[in-house]
RNA sequence: UGGCGGGUCGUCCAACGGUAGGACAACGGACUCUGGAUCCGUUUAUUGGGGUUCGAAUCCCUGCCCGCCAGCCA
């Protein structure tokens, strides 16, 4: 898919090789990540990060983390620490090479001075109202500012004085001067700079100007040498003005290169939208656990390595896409597949008494911790007369497909012995409250010496030595594919998408785990041991459940 | 109906004038001390119409459809 010999490359990475054969830049490759901190990082952005960071690592370059701070009214450190976290979480390094647009604040003043001098550039009184009215729509051109045709010197005499406070908020701009009547509305004598008396985050009050995007960004890139700035497709009708402005400076000349965020099926990527969720109460915070940000992912028990397999999987183009969520919950089962100790975890429990069984008998019977990976090694595991199995691993009634246990059946508990169903003990309402059943001491570790079969393995906890836990169970956030396609985003919210099982019983070894450690309770799915776990009371989210075939043979019929 | 970009299996990505292929999904089977995992197999696609060519997903023309753009946001 990318770089594998034999597989095809993206059109980035045919871009970039090209360019290396032909020596551009002396075959330099150099990238950059260039987050505005005004929010958390999502599943998109690491579309974006593996591109920018991968890219540079495939090809021996370099990649610069940059905030993009231009805009001090939507941006604050808060979100500067945990996008580096993120990223670093992720797998990717910027080594000494982070960066922030504000500091080149000074630099990119004395470009807009030259270009002053160039005549390209004025400063025009219209108010943001005006400006509207003259930049057209896009049928009909734009009309030139009166303001077009300033004096240079005047230009730059007004402009120092906006850089000193003389003016109000909103009352001038500094405008590129280039083509009110362009078919491109981005060239239609573009701001460079607005006054705004807003505190920024890492420069203060220093300055009560500041510059837009498209001014600001071609010169960082500029200024670091970067060789590949790649962007979203959006920004494909502002690339004349990026080329516009370094050429116009005749500074170093970065190639800007588009490409299709990402969609997922069933999730929203917007930080609005996101962060909507989290205003209304949807989820619990940034970090819910059915929230596609890093964070969320990251608590929810997802590992980087998903992610990044991910990304190379959805592959990279300028196509609108919308991927399906399965794919993403295929990359992080089998990644985990491959790395989670199995323990035994019952989610509702039914209690069996093993009647044959010592009374106060204990032994402890070896586990295999990870049967994906034999450096894993194996565990003891408490047994005893009494234990606990899944309810759903039992029928009064069997269905005709069902394997599992029944009255008068046998069916194996995992690693431990064949056990078989004698009684059914029922509450007054008819429930069944638990299960009698009888062991064979000769199946010790699960296999029959006369060579018997059971239709299933079930897994099992022992009783005493169990551990109680809060389960968290989640499910996609949205109940339909492409909730922007919804009027309304909330009436499509998944109203079972988190459910918590309180008293579940899990074995012993899973009171070792600490915080964001993931394992597979076996036959159910990957779980996360989360923060929010006492001494008393463990909490473990679902990560990803195992696939169900049981439940599709029910589905069918 | 201005400009820019894009339309290939259900989904995502390949094929760069020469047999439309892979992954996920779905379906069927094998195997199994997880109804997990694994393995095998099956189904399904070039936006319509014209051209150029021995040969077109690919080149040309022309429709149709989708996305983005009218912030002193990024």
């Amino acid at each position: 898919m990318t770089t594998e010999e034999g597989g095809s490359l993206d059109f980035i990475r045919e871009i970039v090789e090209r360019d290396i054969r032909e020596g551009k830049h002396e075959g330099r490759v150099h990238t950059r990540f260039p987050p505005e901190p005004n929010g958390y990082l999502h599943i998109g952005h690491a579309k974006a990060i593996c591109t920018d960071f991968g890219i540079a690592r495939e090809y021996g370059g370099l990649c610069n983390l940059r905030f993009d701070d231009t805009n001090p009214v939507k941006e604050d450190v808060e979100y500067v620490e945990s996008i580096k976290q993120d990223i670093r979480w992720l797998g990717y390094d910027w080594e000494d090479r982070l960066y922030f647009a504000s500091d080149y604040f000074e630099q990119m003043y004395r470009y807009a001075e030259e270009l002053i001098r160039k005549g390209v550039a004025y400063v025009c009184d219209l108010s943001p109202e005006e400006v509207r009215r003259y930049r057209g729509t896009l049928t009909e051109p734009g009309k030139d500012s009166p303001w077009r045709n300033r004096p240079m010197e005047e230009n730059l005499d007004l402009f120092r004085r906006m850089r000193a406070g003389e003016f109000p908020d909103g009352s001038r701009t500094l405008r590129a001067r280039i083509d009110m009547a362009s078919p491109n509305i981005n060239m239609r004598d573009p701001a460079i700079y607005r006054i705004l008396r807003r505190s920024h985050h890492r420069t203060g009050d220093s300055w009560c100007i500041y510059p837009m995007y498209d001014y600001a960004h071609c010169l960082e890139d500029s200024i670091e040498g970067i060789t590949h700035s790649f962007c979203s497709i959006e920004f494909e009708d502002h690339r004349p003005l990026y080329d516009w402005f370094l050429d116009r400076l005749g500074i170093f000349h970065p190639q800007q290169i588009e490409f299709a965020r990402l969609n997922l099926t069933y999730t929203v990527m917007s930080k609005r939208k996101l962060g909507m969720l989290v205003e209304e109460g949807v989820v619990s915070g940034w970090d819910d656990p059915r929230m596609p940000t890093l964070s969320g992912l990251r608590r929810r028990g997802v590992k980087p390595e998903a992610i990044r397999d991910f990304v190379n999987r959805i592959g990279l183009a300028k196509r609108d896409s919308n991927v399906d969520m399965a794919l993403l919950d295929y990359c992080i089962r089998d990644d985990l597949n491959r790395r989670c100790t199995r323990i035994m975890g019952v989610l509702d429990p039914l209690k069996v008494t093993i009647e044959n069984y010592p009374e106060d008998g204990t032994e402890e019977l070896e586990f295999i911790n990870n049967p994906e990976d034999e450096n894993a090694g194996t565990r003891m595991v408490p047994f005893s007369r009494e234990i606990f199995i899944e309810r759903e691993d039992f029928q009064e009634e069997p269905h005709r497909k069902f394997k599992r246990l029944a009255p008068g059946r046998e069916v194996r508990l995992r690693y431990a012995y064949l056990i078989r169903c004698v009684d059914v003990e029922k509450d007054s309402d008819g429930r069944i409250t638990g299960l009698v059943c009888t062991y064979d001491p000769g199946t010790r570790g699960g296999n029959a010496p006369d060579g018997r079969k059971v239709g299933a393995t079930i897994h099992w906890v022992s009783a005493p030595h169990a551990v109680v836990a809060d389960v968290r169970m989640y499910d996609r956030l949205f109940k339909v594919e492409n909730p922007l396609a919804e009027e309304d985003l909330l009436s499509t919210i998944n109203p079972d998408s988190f459910r918590i099982i309180e008293g579940c019983m899990l074995e012993p070894a899973s009171a070792g785990a600490g915080n964001g450690y993931t394992v597979q309770f076996e036959r159910k799915g990957y779980f996360c041991k989360d923060p929010d776990s006492t001494e008393a009371r463990p909490v473990w989210n679902l990560t990803a459940s195992l696939r169900d075939t049981w439940k599709r043979i029910l589905d069918r019929e």
